[in-house]
DNA sequence: GGGCGTGGTTACCGGCGAGATACTTCATTC
DNA sequence: GAATGAAGTATCTCGCCGGTAACCACGCCC
């Protein structure tokens, strides 16, 4: 999942599970997806967010998820020139997935805690 | 995302995202879920039920899936043998994210349709 | 005014996950 | 006795991803 229609990552194309992966699958995708959630962030932000993501790798998610419509780019004239990205309104779209994937994702931790 | 706790994938420890994503980010793996959510089904049906995914990463994933307890494997003792996937009671805590996914891939796919 | 730090990006290299295709084993069926 | 079907395994290749390093334009500092 990550595309030119990134080819190779569950094609399988009539299945709408395979179109929505398609966008989301990529390496990061959820974790960018959900912190520009709370509004636009620059480069530097996200990489503190996220800090195990690599530099070239966000770089790649961003250009790609602006590709694709996810998220717009603004180069703001500042010095040295900062760059700020927001989800528009067919990332929005996408909130319940990434919300859904958190939730179930704190309730297997919590469950884990518990367990210990 | 997907892992022997798929090491390199979406690791980032501290967030619900990436632990979840380290289950289902695995490709193909929202599909087999998707399929095995309305009941057991044998390996030779999972493959007609997702004609793209090739025997071996097919394999490899319900390998993977049993290994993390999200599944389980039976061998019947037919013949020719044959194997049945089951999810388990973890594998179904995955069923809003799969649906999610399914909703807004299919609500993608409306709109473009739509478009068009 | 030359070295240094900063923000964002790109180039190069290596590992491993994933795709394609072919082959295996055993028992039934024609 | 040949073909078929179930459930894989083997091999080869390709492309994603990670890490490192370099890049460019600007402002700072002594």
């Amino acid at each position: 999942m990550t595309l030119k229609r990134r080819k190779n990552r569950t094609p399988h194309p009539m299945c709408p599970l395979s179109d929505c992966m398609a966008f989301i699958g990529g390496a990061w995708t959820p974790n960018i997806i959900w912190y520009l959630s709370s509004g636009p962030r620059r480069f530097s932000e996200l990489r503190a967010d996220i800090p195990l993501v690599s530099a070239k790798v966000l770089t790649q998610r961003l250009r790609e998820l602006e590709e694709r419509g996810i998220l717009s780019r603004a180069v703001l004239d500042t010095s040295p020139p900062s760059v700020e990205y927001a989800l528009t309104d067919l990332g929005l779209e996408f909130m319940p997935v990434i919300q859904a994937i958190a939730e179930v994702g704190q309730r297997l931790k919590d469950k884990a805690a518990a367990a210990a």
